[in-house]
DNA sequence: CTTCAGGTACGACTTGAATCGTACCTCAAG
DNA sequence: CTTGAGGTACGATTCAAGTCGTACCTGAAG
């Protein structure tokens, strides 16, 4: 079961505008947000983040985020995992993940 | 001839999906750039900025980036001025501009 | 006054993205 | 084996966004 990583960019390739494009959706930026507070950066199950969305959208957002290189997504066969890359972002755009904190314009409490 | 600014959303209003969405594009993107490359923060004429498009897309870009609260857009009857809110940006989303120098691989980060 | 460059308004076109329906695959548990 | 949940593939639909053509406005310079 050890499950093969998906490809995705390499840390040097990731492009800011592919990126600001994938943070542009609700749905998406919500995932990171939610990855990014983590800072365990444990990997999670698809499914563990309630959004309000088909099984099959789900699917075309994780890729858009992986194909923007935000994420590994890890396939077990049967189910898939969910991995914030966050030492690549934070090589190659740093400051990225704590913007996403700042969503709220009153408070980015810290939970 | 003093030329009216016009309206944007307050600093507390920022929407940072909204300012991403803005920053998707590339031609917004290289005005931001610019814009934030220059610590002086002076006014700039609108085409100052060598866009490969049509003036009627030009008055939409910038309409969209003064919506988005990234920039202030000065009305002079038959020219305009545009000025980077960079206090505003930096209060609310700090870091942001600083993302936008790191568009190239290399390109800020001496490595 | 007229001319002209800079800018806007409105509409039309086109492309890309988000969404979901249907069908199919994969694997673990019966 | 069969079943069922999680996920993918493909296509269709819908909608937002980027683009430009035409027409019009504004102010400075002739």
């Amino acid at each position: 079961m050890a499950g093969r990583n998906l490809a995705g960019p390499e840390a040097d390739a990731l492009d800011l505008g592919t990126v600001f494009r994938a943070l542009a959706d609700e749905h998406r930026r919500s995932v990171m947000t939610e990855l990014a507070a983590d800072r365990s950066d444990s990997e999670r199950g698809c499914n563990s983040f309630d959004l309000p969305i088909s099984k099959q959208t789900q699917t075309h957002h994780f890729r858009v985020l992986r194909e923007a290189g935000l994420i590994d997504e890890i396939d077990y066969g049967n189910r898939k995992g969910v991995r914030l890359r966050r030492a690549d972002i934070d090589k190659r755009f740093p400051g990225l993940l704590t913007l996403l904190g700042a969503e709220s314009p009153g408070g980015t409490a810290p939970r």
